[in-house]
DNA sequence: CTATTGCATCTAACGATGTTAGAAAACGAC
DNA sequence: GTCGTTTTCTAACATCGTTAGATGCAATAG
């Protein structure tokens, strides 16, 4: 393989991202329908309309599909879960509310990416350094903005963290087409502000 | 084979019954160590000291294996998780945390059995008929504790399994050897009775 | 127009996996 | 010792992820 260093991709570079692309959303239909761990890579090659080996062209190992498919996962997720954009418009509580529905409506759409992302249930899978940058700096941008409104323990952080993935991850493997958990977000956020000292919204200004 | 519908156990069935012990007891070893998926068939056998094959004189297959796992860890749960056997000697809120004090605790005793349990992380395996009913046996006996003590909402109950999981989940794959999230269980259930009126201990009888 | 170079794709195969078929060995009862 | 049962074995199958090496194809240089 020839080496290019330059900025403008070559024709066959754009060419190979396309593949890797078409690869990748074939995965992710196979997945939905299969399961994660349900196709094999000649599976996905038939899909794509070639041989497994040449998967290895575009990709070095079933692994490195995953890797991408995570990695696709965190662009997708891109501010969901965030409570700063609400933080203007908003009185805090309701900010965190909006956050908390935006991150399970982000995992509840999406029930394959969920499990992709959140539980590691692809044996051997673990996502590469890069790929797991993205998820730690989505975390850290969350902690800030609990930091901004005077709630800097980690414990704290700790609390939302569990109480929110716990309502998801029930609400996913439970009831996956149902409301039943959703239904609780905004009470385990009042809660937590409750515990944490947000105070109800209106009472901001009294 | 010769069917035997007595009560009485052949000699040769306690052999095969204690042959199967055996392998369970090497498979939950393997797993600890290479992960629940990380050992194959030939791998336990010689664990075992016998050929691949003979195992499935002893089981139908690998997942019959996990389904065994799965059904002795539901044993080894027992009450771990239940309030009742406190309520007597305490006020209910402290029998509630001890409750989730057990329960979190077997939970982070052995990680491996957790995944096992509450993970949906082996490809293809699910518990039997027979093992999940265990499962929804204590999930009920803990759902009729809850409503003794006044509190019937299913709501309720999703509430608890939410904070009490989340907070579990979070400390086996974030801090494993730590205490991070175990810190929060009492908290977490002083939110909880706090927004079922569960009254604080020592209220009771004010 | 041809020769060369680089890329895309293929077929064939390897070692490992869960599992099955069928033969051999070991065991218990009479 | 002999028979019937139980236990274990060897050999093999299909499938898996993956690699090696050959072949076809595109674009480029002379």
């Amino acid at each position: 393989m020839l080496e290019n260093d330059s900025v403008s991709p070559t024709l066959a570079e754009r060419r190979a991202e396309a593949t890797r692309e078409g690869v990748i959303e074939a995965a992710w239909t196979l997945s939905r329908s299969l399961g994660l761990t349900g196709w094999s890579m000649r599976e996905l090659a038939k899909a794509v309309g070639i041989k497994a080996p040449t998967l290895y062209a575009y990709f070095d190992s079933k692994d490195a599909i995953y890797d991408a498919m995570f990695r696709q996962s965190y662009e997708q997720k891109g501010s969901s879960g965030d409570a700063e954009p609400y933080l203007a418009a908003h009185g805090e509580r309701d900010a965190f509310k909006l956050a908390a529905h935006d991150f399970f409506d982000f995992c509840t759409d999406d029930p394959t990416r969920y499990q992709l992302m959140f539980q590691r249930t692809i044996p051997g899978f673990e996502p590469s350094e890069q790929a797991y940058a993205a998820s730690q700096r989505s975390y850290e941008r969350f902690a800030q903005q609990l930091a901004a409104v005077g709630v800097a323990d980690q414990a704290h952080l700790d609390l939302w963290t569990a109480m929110i993935s716990g309502l998801t991850a029930q609400q996913i493997s439970n009831d996956p087409t149902g409301d039943r958990w959703r239904a609780l977000v905004d009470t385990a956020v009042d809660l937590f502000c409750d515990h944490v000292g947000i105070p109800p919204t209106g009472d901001q200004n009294p």
